[in-house]
DNA sequence: CAGTGGTCTAGACCACAGA
DNA sequence: CTGTGGTCTAGACCACTGG
């Protein structure tokens, strides 16, 4: 290489990005889970740039998962990525003894999101029960659910049409049915106001949203749509049902 | 309620997010894909609003897929995403024939990402192969690759090192072993530099880290680290292997 | 070249947590 | 109350695309 062409084709780097690897480096030696960070101000002044560079710095390793930042609070650390199962081994209904998620209350509506009414093939008009659950993980709150079941699928209707003994009994009448296999996608999302206050995080967090479609008797009798925590979660997909591995 | 408590306990919506929910129902009703929207000074000026203001609204959208963004070009209205099968109904080795993924090169090395060489179970310095792919849907780059195997289960070792000889020659000889299983796991992340070129996309632009673990013999013998635009994708694990359904 | 989105600044005020 | 992160402003300049 010539004199002086030590640099050449190196378009500058972003400030907020040479910025992010500085800190993500000082996380890996200098900082321990859960300690606190400077706060922004003083971060921005030590740095030499102004706030707003400093907090897309903070952004990019939020969203990764390695902070945590809380109004009022600090910026701390944050724990290695949670791994939550997301296939169960077992292809069973939602609401099955045994699986994560707990479930809150229940509504009768017509009124579904297009996007799920495409799914389920209903109607306007079409009575459909939503079912809500939320699901912890070591103690903190994951992810917040809605399972959307057309009221035709249900071989009886339940007495109960709302609250949280409506949600045992959609469920329960699932349980009922043959299931004859699922799918799902998953794609990036961000978090609605009243999941993000489930998830204890600010309306349009990141969240990863896994739609589910179960099928019985030829139909889609179910569909969930499950919203985790991007910053917290990692989803496993396990088929060796023998080790948790990926999962730890 | 008293007389003047109807708007009590409502926080003040951000501006952002205000702005976000206008311009989305904007887009559904006004625009179509492909139509290119006013400048950014033109639409904060419209709203009344700072362009970083604008900006912020337009970013989440963009996250949520619903716009793209390219410098020097303007902001467009996204397409809907594009459905990408992941989990393959048969279970097979990356690369077996008829897989949507093409090899590009590979080279030998002894130096991985730690949290690789944990999942491979392999010790600094040994040596292993890394085959960088991608993959293409309806014309465009959806995702890059880094597939990583250990020489030792290699049975012979190819006589290229590096290239896209090599390439092949590594994904051919992964073919002559037995696949005892995979598991899989989906988080968030951000786009390196080099990921994000190839994806056409800047710098820490947000992708879905898929990680899949390949077992045969009793060890993992290979870990693809693939890494899927967020913006344009939305990833499919289907089961039920006779329709397409959620995939549309 | 002109026009676009991307980066950056130096302020200001607000909402919230905790002492 | 103080200190934190969250929102917002009104500028400026840069990097890139296209004609």
């Amino acid at each position: 290489m010539g004199v002086g062409t030590t640099q050449l084709e190196t378009a500058p780097e972003p400030k907020y990005w040479h910025l992010k690897t500085v800190l993500s480096e000082a996380l890996d030696s200098e900082f321990s889970v859960g300690e606190i960070l400077p706060n922004e101000r003083d971060l921005a002044a030590r740095f030499g740039v102004a706030r707003a560079t400093l907090r897309q710095a903070l952004e990019q390793l939020e969203l990764e998962g390695r902070l945590q930042r809380r109004r009022g609070v600090g910026t701390t650390v944050a724990p290695p990525r949670v791994g939550v199962a997301v296939d169960p081994a077992r292809h069973t209904w939602p609401g099955a003894t045994g699986d994560d998620w707990q479930p809150v209350d229940a509504v009768r509506t017509d009124r579904v999101p297009a996007a799920v009414a495409r799914l389920l093939e209903t109607a306007p008009g079409d009575v459909v029960h939503v079912v809500r659950r939320n699901r912890v993980s070591v103690g903190r709150p994951v992810a917040a659910e809605l399972l959307y079941v057309p009221s035709e699928v249900l071989p009886g209707d339940a007495e109960s049409t709302t609250g949280p003994a409506h949600a045992h009994a959609v469920l329960a009448e699932l349980q009922t049915l043959e299931l004859d296999g699922h799918d799902r996608t998953v794609e990036l999302g961000s978090a609605r106001a009243e999941d993000a206050r489930l998830l204890d995080r600010l309306p349009g967090a990141p969240v990863l949203v896994v739609t589910t479609r179960y099928v019985s008797g030829g139909r889609t009798a179910a569909v969930a749509v499950s919203t985790y925590r991007a910053d917290t979660c990692r989803l496993t997909f396990g088929e060796s049902e023998t080790e948790p591995l990926l999962a730890g």
